[in-house]
DNA sequence: AGCAAGATTAGC
DNA sequence: CTAATCTTGCTA
Protein backbone atom coordinates (compact mmCIF):
# COMPACT_ATOMS: atom_id res chain seq x y z
CA UNK A 1 0.00 0.00 0.00
CA UNK A 2 0.95 3.61 -0.89
CA UNK A 3 1.91 5.49 2.42
CA UNK A 4 -0.89 7.39 3.68
CA UNK A 5 -1.14 11.35 5.28
CA UNK A 6 -1.51 9.55 8.81
CA UNK A 7 1.95 7.59 8.44
CA UNK A 8 4.01 11.39 7.89
CA UNK A 9 2.21 12.20 11.80
CA UNK A 10 4.53 12.95 14.75
CA UNK A 11 8.15 14.15 15.32
CA UNK A 12 10.27 14.42 12.12
CA UNK A 13 12.54 11.63 14.05
CA UNK A 14 10.01 9.82 14.70
CA UNK A 15 9.27 9.35 10.76
CA UNK A 16 12.82 9.31 10.06
CA UNK A 17 12.59 6.07 12.04
CA UNK A 18 9.50 4.94 10.92
CA UNK A 19 10.62 5.18 7.12
CA UNK A 20 13.14 2.60 7.78
CA UNK A 21 11.79 -0.86 5.71
CA UNK A 22 9.48 1.11 3.44
CA UNK A 23 9.97 0.95 0.10
CA UNK A 24 10.52 3.20 -2.60
CA UNK A 25 9.49 2.86 -5.85
CA UNK A 26 10.28 4.66 -9.35
CA UNK A 27 8.54 4.07 -12.83
CA UNK A 28 10.79 5.38 -15.22
CA UNK A 29 10.38 5.14 -19.25
CA UNK A 30 13.19 3.04 -18.80
CA UNK A 31 11.85 0.46 -16.34
CA UNK A 32 11.14 0.18 -12.67
CA UNK A 33 12.98 0.14 -9.89
CA UNK A 34 12.42 -0.51 -6.78
CA UNK A 35 14.64 -0.20 -3.02
CA UNK A 36 14.14 -1.06 0.56
CA UNK A 37 15.09 2.14 2.65
CA UNK A 38 17.89 1.13 5.46
CA UNK A 39 19.10 4.67 6.13
CA UNK A 40 17.52 8.23 7.19
CA UNK A 41 18.82 11.41 8.45
CA UNK A 42 16.11 13.74 9.75
CA UNK A 43 16.87 17.76 9.49
CA UNK A 44 14.87 19.89 11.76
CA UNK A 45 13.10 23.82 11.11
CA UNK A 46 13.97 24.39 14.61
CA UNK A 47 17.40 23.85 16.18
CA UNK A 48 18.66 22.49 13.75
CA UNK A 49 21.13 24.97 11.72
CA UNK A 50 21.96 22.36 8.75
CA UNK A 51 18.48 21.98 7.55
CA UNK A 52 18.05 23.87 4.19
CA UNK A 53 14.82 25.16 4.97
CA UNK A 54 16.75 26.63 8.72
CA UNK A 55 16.78 29.83 7.53
CA UNK A 56 13.24 29.76 5.32
CA UNK A 57 12.25 29.30 2.35
CA UNK A 58 14.31 29.72 -0.83
CA UNK A 59 14.37 29.10 -4.70
CA UNK A 60 16.13 25.50 -3.62
CA UNK A 61 14.48 24.43 -0.74
CA UNK A 62 11.01 25.40 -1.80
CA UNK A 63 9.37 21.53 -1.96
CA UNK A 64 10.60 21.14 1.94
CA UNK A 65 8.03 23.17 2.49
CA UNK A 66 5.56 21.36 0.48
CA UNK A 67 2.67 18.96 2.14
CA UNK A 68 4.08 15.48 4.02
CA UNK A 69 4.81 13.06 1.38
CA UNK A 70 6.43 15.01 -0.99
CA UNK A 71 9.79 14.68 -2.51
CA UNK A 72 12.32 17.36 -2.36
CA UNK A 73 15.19 16.97 -4.47
CA UNK A 74 18.61 19.00 -4.72
CA UNK A 75 21.75 19.07 -6.72
CA UNK A 76 24.92 18.82 -4.24
CA UNK A 77 28.27 19.37 -4.80
CA UNK A 78 27.59 20.42 -8.46
CA UNK A 79 27.00 16.73 -9.55
CA UNK A 80 24.98 14.04 -7.48
CA UNK A 81 21.31 15.24 -5.89
CA UNK A 82 19.92 13.82 -2.62
CA UNK A 83 16.43 12.68 -2.80
CA UNK A 84 14.34 13.57 0.73
CA UNK A 85 10.79 12.98 1.84
CA UNK A 86 8.77 15.74 3.27
CA UNK A 87 7.74 14.91 6.87
CA UNK A 88 5.81 18.03 8.19
CA UNK A 89 3.00 19.56 7.22
CA UNK A 90 2.38 21.94 4.75
CA UNK A 91 4.68 24.92 5.16
CA UNK A 92 7.48 23.88 8.41
CA UNK A 93 9.96 22.92 6.42
CA UNK A 94 11.48 20.04 7.95
CA UNK A 95 12.28 17.01 5.56
CA UNK A 96 14.27 13.31 5.59
CA UNK A 97 17.52 12.53 4.07
CA UNK A 98 16.97 9.11 2.37
CA UNK A 99 20.95 7.97 2.82
CA UNK A 100 20.83 4.13 1.74
CA UNK A 101 18.59 1.56 -0.32
CA UNK A 102 18.63 -2.29 -0.32
CA UNK A 103 17.91 -3.23 -4.25
CA UNK A 104 15.18 -4.85 -4.19
CA UNK A 105 14.20 -4.59 -7.89
CA UNK A 106 15.15 -4.21 -11.14
CA UNK A 107 18.94 -4.51 -10.32
CA UNK A 108 20.12 -5.40 -13.90
CA UNK A 109 18.83 -1.48 -14.52
CA UNK A 110 20.88 0.08 -11.44
CA UNK A 111 23.68 -1.93 -12.30
CA UNK A 112 23.61 -0.07 -15.54
CA UNK A 113 22.66 3.24 -14.22
CA UNK A 114 25.75 3.18 -11.52
CA UNK A 115 28.23 2.09 -14.11
CA UNK A 116 27.66 -1.54 -14.59
CA UNK A 117 29.66 -2.74 -11.03
CA UNK A 118 27.32 -5.37 -9.95
CA UNK A 119 28.11 -4.57 -6.41
CA UNK A 120 24.72 -5.23 -5.22
CA UNK A 121 26.35 -3.45 -1.63
CA UNK A 122 27.83 -0.21 -3.62
CA UNK A 123 24.62 -0.06 -5.71
CA UNK A 124 22.48 2.28 -3.10
CA UNK A 125 24.97 2.77 -0.27
CA UNK A 126 24.64 6.86 -0.36
CA UNK A 127 22.23 9.08 -1.08
CA UNK A 128 24.28 9.94 -4.71
CA UNK A 129 24.55 6.64 -5.30
CA UNK A 130 20.51 5.54 -4.88
CA UNK A 131 19.39 8.63 -6.88
CA UNK A 132 21.36 7.64 -9.59
CA UNK A 133 20.42 4.17 -9.16
CA UNK A 134 16.96 4.69 -9.14
CA UNK A 135 17.03 6.84 -12.81
CA UNK A 136 15.74 9.76 -10.19
CA UNK A 137 16.83 13.51 -11.14
CA UNK A 138 15.29 17.32 -10.46
CA UNK A 139 12.17 16.63 -12.55
CA UNK A 140 10.75 14.33 -9.52
CA UNK A 141 11.84 17.84 -7.15
CA UNK A 142 8.28 19.06 -5.25
CA UNK A 143 6.12 15.89 -6.54
CA UNK A 144 3.89 13.46 -4.70
CA UNK A 145 5.27 10.11 -3.17
CA UNK A 146 2.22 8.63 -3.97
CA UNK A 147 1.98 9.36 -8.06
CA UNK A 148 1.94 7.02 -10.45
CA UNK A 149 5.62 8.12 -11.31
CA UNK A 150 7.25 7.48 -7.77
CA UNK A 151 6.22 5.60 -4.70
CA UNK A 152 6.44 5.10 -0.87
CA UNK A 153 5.32 1.93 -0.40
CA UNK A 154 4.58 0.51 3.12
CA UNK A 155 6.56 -2.30 4.73
CA UNK A 156 3.67 -4.94 4.47
CA UNK A 157 2.78 -4.08 0.68
CA UNK A 158 6.41 -5.32 -0.12
CA UNK A 159 8.38 -9.25 0.57
CA UNK A 160 6.03 -10.72 3.21
CA UNK A 161 8.85 -11.88 4.94
CA UNK A 162 9.89 -8.77 6.53
CA UNK A 163 5.97 -8.37 7.10
CA UNK A 164 6.07 -10.81 9.69
CA UNK A 165 8.84 -8.87 11.91
CA UNK A 166 7.99 -6.61 14.68
CA UNK A 167 9.67 -3.12 14.76
CA UNK A 168 13.26 -3.24 12.87
CA UNK A 169 15.74 -2.18 15.18
CA UNK A 170 17.43 0.53 14.81
CA UNK A 171 20.75 2.31 15.51
CA UNK A 172 20.77 6.10 16.21
CA UNK A 173 23.89 8.06 15.34
CA UNK A 174 25.11 11.94 14.36
CA UNK A 175 24.52 12.90 10.87
CA UNK A 176 27.14 12.03 7.97
CA UNK A 177 29.01 15.52 5.74
CA UNK A 178 28.13 18.19 7.50
CA UNK A 179 29.14 20.78 10.36
CA UNK A 180 26.94 22.57 11.02
CA UNK A 181 24.61 21.00 13.60
CA UNK A 182 26.90 17.52 13.74
CA UNK A 183 26.49 16.60 16.98
CA UNK A 184 22.69 15.92 16.77
CA UNK A 185 21.59 12.13 17.16
CA UNK A 186 19.42 12.43 13.80
CA UNK A 187 21.00 9.29 11.38
CA UNK A 188 18.77 6.33 11.41
CA UNK A 189 20.12 2.40 9.70
CA UNK A 190 18.67 -0.70 10.32
CA UNK A 191 20.98 -2.45 12.69
CA UNK A 192 23.36 -5.00 10.88
CA UNK A 193 22.00 -4.05 7.50
CA UNK A 194 24.37 -4.67 5.19
CA UNK A 195 23.70 -2.21 2.40
CA UNK A 196 24.11 1.04 4.83
CA UNK A 197 26.59 3.85 3.51
CA UNK A 198 28.47 3.84 6.67
CA UNK A 199 28.50 1.86 10.10
C1' DA B 1 29.59 41.02 -9.35
C1' DG B 2 32.47 37.91 -7.01
C1' DC B 3 33.27 34.06 -4.05
C1' DA B 4 33.25 30.30 -0.70
C1' DA B 5 30.92 26.24 0.79
C1' DG B 6 28.21 22.36 0.22
C1' DA B 7 23.17 16.59 3.44
C1' DT B 8 28.97 13.36 -2.37
C1' DT B 9 31.51 10.14 -4.98
C1' DA B 10 35.16 7.80 -7.49
C1' DG B 11 39.74 7.33 -8.27
C1' DC B 12 44.69 7.76 -7.31
C1' DC C 1 43.29 12.62 0.16
C1' DT C 2 41.64 15.23 -3.70
C1' DA C 3 39.39 16.55 -8.02
C1' DA C 4 35.09 17.06 -10.30
C1' DT C 5 31.45 20.64 -11.03
C1' DC C 6 27.71 24.21 -10.30
C1' DT C 7 24.06 26.38 -7.64
C1' DT C 8 22.93 28.97 -3.72
C1' DG C 9 23.48 32.51 -0.60
C1' DC C 10 26.28 35.87 1.46
C1' DT C 11 29.38 39.94 1.11
C1' DA C 12 30.81 44.13 -1.30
Amino acid sequence: MILEKSFYEGRTESVAKRLLGTYLVHNSPGGTTVGRVVETEAYLFSGDPACHAHKGMTKRNRAMFGPSGTSYIYLIYGMYYCFNVVTAAEGVGEAVLIRALEPVEGIDLMIERRGGRPDLKNLCSGPGKLVMAMGMDARLDGQSLASKRLQLLSREAFAPRFATSKRPKVTTTTRIGINKGAELPLRFYLTGNEFVSRK
